[in-house]
DNA sequence: CTGAAAGCGCTTACAG
DNA sequence: CTGAAAGCGCTTACAG
């Protein structure tokens, strides 16, 4: 058992609250120096550390953030928690980790217990659109921030990037290239960027003058398991596409391997562009394009958003959209095509 | 604010500690029906949920573990914090992720802070050779696992693998196919993974009859970066191997984008092995040569070991050590070489 | 069958 | 300059 503020009180002679206020460095605290440098001594040579669960329940306030989200095995994911940490830990705040694998019943749990812990704060990275749970936590008024996916436009302190912009840039990029059957890996409808994205993606053929093919849109969810088998369904088709976007890098990873399986040349019989940037992006053969975003940002940003609420003790309706950038690599234009990518990173916040 | 206790039992109109009773279905509690019925229509109504600080002050237990690691961008950190988080879930327990970077000074703060929060355990990945961290653990008695890297041998529970056979299994298959050659991409020697698989390294040459080129070994850290700087060194060599054994994937990987910069095929002109068999190794191309650990399995086994100390109250020094099992793939043996696996991964536990 | 009290380990407004 | 007390929200042995 560690050592508590009784304990030293009695072997300093002294009561507690004055262990306590120079523990504490009380400002407002006059104190013989004499008793001072004795409790200081003490202090040290015990290594003493405030109970954190005492000082938690008597300040309201234990400290900790929590992260919900599918699954911290997707690098996107786990770039999005460095983000977090990175700017949390400073602040001397830990983190919390939840995986919900997409179910609605383990995020609702999850947060169920999250709220009985009394964390300080929640990131959501798992929410669904009109996301009962998101609606409840907007209800009981603790701090949140939802990240790269929304519930309810505009309701939610927010934290992601311009997707419908995003999938519109994407699709355009292979529309310029000459493709006319362009098909589209989908998200689940009933998520933001699945949403938005496959909205980019029709905005972009509505630009180009032509309607996009119904049948080349499948939905594939978020992993690269469905992304496979999406994708061999999508290449199967009579009159299979040129090229694909795919609403997530995974996912586009997933197509690449199913079209190298099939035989098919990347990208001379297929192009692909993906979502997200993930580091492995750059690292598959051949190299990914596909819609920059900065991942760790998306982290670290959302965690000032939730600290600021936390000290300041206001709720937020902050909205920050990063612009996507389109970075070019050889899953579309053969040979040595340069990246290309603007300047920064344009942010919209609101 | 949330609902307590006293509140609930102005509204019910009895003591606090019925409604604590009836709300954790105290056994030993004789209670008229009528009063009960009315308490639990209260509590579902109120959606009341215990103050787990509260709770977690007089209880003396937080329901929280931690898990300290070195980054969980890496994908083998991230498999890992997955399986304990898959084993803790269900028992009650959220799991807190810290990331050192490897470290000693930010381990040693986190390792600091986990304690003030009182935690009810800690899973450590990023532990080094005789780590004054991990003594400091030790002597507080608090419950803790290693898991991957130990510190002194024999002295913590501890899930890992063996690494000196690793070394040795992942060697020897260069050995075998004919390689004199044969490079290392060193992990530390500060760390038991390196210094284990290096040794490994060691054994298989002196098994077959002749000694390593102390020139080829190449401390190469873990990660790519330092991987790829590594693998410089090791290929711009005046006699260059023809082979080489990296100390994880992740160093592999970054030697093979080495390779082909250097316009080397692989397994050609360059074969190359790596360790743990991240979901990656797998995906790149060549698929990758690797000695395969179970590693969501590490860290689901450590987490039941730590749980079972918490919940016995009982320390341990239980290791469990599982046999890693060479996986062949094309970065080693062109063509359609075949997957090989022995059936099961064996466990060695003590 | 239910209540009153003590206590987990802190912090802080209030006394003196 | 330092102490005594109250209270954060629970649980549980003890009364009655």
């Amino acid at each position: 058992m560690p050592v508590t503020l009784k304990e030293l009180a009695a072997r300093a002679n002294v009561h507690p609250s004055t262990i306590s206020r120079v523990a504490n460095n009380d400002p407002g605290l006059r104190i013989a120096t004499a008793t001072r440098s004795r409790i200081e001594a003490l202090l040290r040579e015990t290594g003493y550390q405030p109970n954190g669960i005492a000082r938690g329940l008597k300040m309201r306030q234990t400290n900790v953030l929590a992260v919900v989200i599918p699954d911290i095995t997707n690098p996107f994911f786990a770039a999005l928690f460095r983000g977090v940490e990175d700017a949390a830990a400073p602040r001397g705040f830990n983190v919390l980790l939840c995986n919900t694998d997409g179910l609605p019943e383990r995020q609702r749990s999850h947060l169920q217990s999250l709220q009985a812990r009394r964390v300080d704060g929640v990131i959501i990275a798992s929410s669904f659109l009109k996301d009962p749970s998101v609606r409840d936590l907007r209800r009981q008024k603790g701090p949140y921030v939802l990240v790269n996916r929304f519930s309810d436009e505009g309701e939610d302190p927010f934290v992601g990037s311009d997707d419908l912009l995003g999938g519109q840039l994407a699709t355009a990029h292979l529309i310029d290239l000459g493709h006319t059957r362009v098909g589209h890996l989908a998200g689940k409808s009933t998520v933001s960027t699945g949403m938005l994205r496959r909205r980019g993606y029709l905005a972009a053929h509505a630009a180009a003058g032509f309607a996009a093919d119904p049948d080349l849109i499948v939905e594939a969810g978020y992993t690269e398991e469905s992304g496979t088998a999406a994708a061999r369904r999508l290449l199967s088709l009579p009159d299979p596409p040129t090229a694909v976007f795919a609403v997530t890098d995974m996912v586009a990873i997933g197509a690449a391997e199913v079209a190298r399986q099939m035989g098919l040349r990347i990208p001379e019989d297929l192009a692909i562009v993906g979502y997200n940037d993930i580091p492995l992006a750059s690292r598959v053969s051949p190299g990914l394009t596909t819609m920059h975003v900065p991942i760790h940002e998306f982290g670290s940003v959302a965690a000032r958003l939730l600290l600021d609420q936390i000290e300041s003790d206001e709720p937020t309706r902050r909205r920050v959209r990063f612009t996507p950038d389109l970075i070019v690599r050889e899953s579309t234009v053969t040979g040595t095509a340069k990246s290309q990518r603007s300047a920064r990173p344009r942010v919209s916040a609101e």
